[in-house]
DNA sequence: TGATTTTGGTATATAATTGGAATAATTTAG
DNA sequence: CTAAATTATTCCAATTATATACCAAAATCA
């Protein structure tokens, strides 16, 4: 290993165990072994522990040895379920533009013709914002498969499991009146061109706008 | 197995029970057999045993033997778990851009502080691949940290928990020569200055070259 | 039922391990 | 060069681990 001094090697237990590789009440290694794994000597192992000791991360027992006392918070499954509308559509931001981007790339011409397919049942559920909305979901979820990537899928599908969810699609069915299915229509319309014309600016773009107009009608019924 | 302390025993049985490879209501072996299989004296195992008592993870029953008192919940599918590094890389380009952008939206001096010191952290951390990889880590969970949105903070932390991130990040330290930490170091600073500036689109761009660099030298290494 | 086996509960003396502390030599940084 | 930090060494004190023996509650089985 490379130089280390007391308050480096610190900084490296310290990230350690925030990054919860050591965990709550597990015991460090004895100083003399952390100081033979690090190439360093016991005094300085001492003055590193010390640190970590005033800072409440571990806590020194003579005779005994060193034992974290740091919880590593890892966020509940309760901690995504409350996460806002507002999280959610700024998740949604970040993750599907991209994913068009993919799906020019991995897309397959079955894929486009169901996405074709479901544009089409879309497109007849004009008038119908609660079978709407489904189709809509299943759209983007098969945006996700057609990247084959796992785990990003695997995203999407956490991110429609959030229960705000729920309250978010009920709002967006209040919100959905004709003129703006049509509009979200005319946009997957334009996706769907822009994959099969293998576009992955555009249909990044296309789908940036897609997500603008949602956030719009869900904000301005959020005001009202 | 290796030397045991109570403190290790007990941690190795709780993880087990949390992991669900010892299940709600099951029978621990005994005493005797735990300290047979394990290497360790009966004692120790006592110890052990009513350290999980006094969590509430086990019961002890006089006569009849150590129960597991603790619902192991459900964790995700192993459909993250078996995610590729290409698949890892692709979820980083979706997200961390437009994390970038949230960060100007929500950045405050004291975020930009704390962002400062870990460059220059990772500035002195030339020549040391291991620690450099670390702080590179936190920097950019510190980014998730600043947009303020739990969801994508969760969705963060999940993707820094894949298994396979270990196999990446060990093949990065293969890659990490001190021209390519040199460069990461630059592109940092640059998504840093982006930030502070409040440029969005800017911040973004950086960091897609900046993941852009990353992937090839993934990509270069893989191949050879 | 009643005897036997298995299980945890307790005690104890000995050995091994661990952190605490002091010191002097050596290296490093200013 | 000086001053601070690191190293290397040594001994001490607290704690833990081991090995053993025996006790008590529960389960098992004839």
């Amino acid at each position: 290993m490379s130089k280390f001094g007391a308050a480096d090697l610190a900084a490296h237990l310290r990230r350690e165990i925030i990054k919860g590789n050591i965990a709550l009440h597990d015991r460090l290694p004895a100083e003399r072994a952390l100081a033979d794994s690090h190439g360093v000597a016991r005094g300085t192992v001492r003055e590193a522990l010390m640190m970590l000791e005033r800072e409440g991360m571990v806590e020194i027992r003579r005779g005994s040895g060193t034992f974290v006392c740091h919880q590593a918070k890892a966020m509940s499954a309760d901690a995504i379920q409350n996460a806002t509308p507002l999280e959610l559509i700024d998740a949604r931001f970040a993750l599907e533009p991209h994913i068009c981007r993919l799906c020019v790339l991995h897309g397959r011409r079955t894929d486009f013709e169901m996405l074709e397919n479901l544009c089409v049942q879309m497109e007849k559920a004009i008038g119908d914002p609660i079978t709407f909305a489904e189709i809509d979901t299943e759209f983007h979820h098969h945006l996700a498969k057609i990247t084959g990537n796992g785990l990003l899928l695997w995203v999407i599908e956490q991110i429609n499991s959030v229960r705000s969810q729920d309250e978010w699609t009920r709002m967006r069915h209040l919100t959905l009146d004709e003129s703006i299915i049509s509009e979200y229509n005319a946009q997957h319309r334009q996706i769907l061109n822009a994959l099969r014309t293998r576009e992955p600016e555009r249909a990044a773009l296309v789908m940036k706008k897609h997500l603008e107009t949602a956030r719009l009608s869900l904000t301005r019924y959020a005001d009202t």
